[in-house]
DNA sequence: TTAAAATAATTTGTGCGCGATCTATTTGCA
DNA sequence: TGCAAATAGATCGCGCACAAATTATTTTAA
């Protein structure tokens, strides 16, 4: 990371890099989940549900790192959409579980199709892309483990 | 990018690397910009500032990747705070300029102490640093080229 | 020279992202 | 047993992020 005087603006950041790659990818996706009529936090969390069924929120946010305060009210999109179902937890009625409708899960094919072009114009060999992300994965971790101890 | 039916769930998309892993850095970063009551965009915007004073929207823009409609209220809070004057060009009206006061630039050097430490949580020697970033600048800049052309 | 096109910034509306706070349920332990 | 602590979600407020539409100024080309 730069320190701020170093004088090369924000270039040379790497939270830069990743702030505005992140957004990029987020721009590519737009016009592809708005004919799923998704945007694309919502998106992250069809996939969580198409790979796991039946998460609460709880579970959900520890994979997406999001909390409660973000995901209630997405969550309540995603069920008006009718993609999704909110019930509470019979055993544990503190718990809200996520259920897909068939809708939500007819989702899946048309993403699949749709999906495929976004590995293309990243434009990366598997190898490539599997180091970078699992680069980007342990330096998460570490800001993680640093934001945690900060206090 | 894998596609969401390898059934891995968000882990093994480098979109989500890329989000969250710049979630986790605002999230380091917060506490740090909460003594110069600073937000995290607010800080990039200050940066590009310390390095280049002057700038119109446009151009501030340009660097950071965003767009007026979300500049426009962000240059107003820091104007809010005297850290900015914002200032319609004589030789251009359509342009505000954008320039430091005394306060905004005395706060340089306070983020510059503050900011250290962020470095120190990536925990990246300056070679891996490097080489993350480009990789991933070049990333940014392949996803941007594929979202042009994408209409 | 002036009307149309281009450009720069603002405004408006929607949906995150998150800190702080609140409610409801469950757990634990005195 | 009963009451405090812990846990799971929901709510509220603020500040991005961005599409779409609007306003004001400058450029252009007829």
């Amino acid at each position: 990371m730069k320190k701020p005087d170093d004088n090369f603006g924000v270039d040379g950041m790497l939270c830069f890099s990743l702030y505005s790659a992140s957004h990029a990818f987020t721009q590519l996706y737009r016009p592809l989940l708005d004919k799923l009529g998704l945007t694309y936090p919502q998106y992250l969390v069809m996939v969580s549900l198409w790979n796991r069924d039946g998460q609460n929120v709880k579970e959900l946010g520890k994979t997406l790192f999001l909390d409660s305060s973000t995901l209630t009210p997405l969550l309540k999109r995603l069920n008006a959409a009718e993609l999704i179902t909110r019930t509470r937890n019979p055993q544990d009625e503190r718990e809200v579980l996520l259920h897909l409708t068939e809708k939500g899960r007819a989702l899946q094919k048309q993403a699949g199709d749709v999906m495929q072009c976004i590995g293309e114009a990243a434009a990366l060999d598997a190898k490539t892309l599997d180091n970078l992300r699992s680069t980007i994965d342990s330096l998460r971790g570490r800001l993680h483990v640093a934001a945690r101890s900060e206090m």
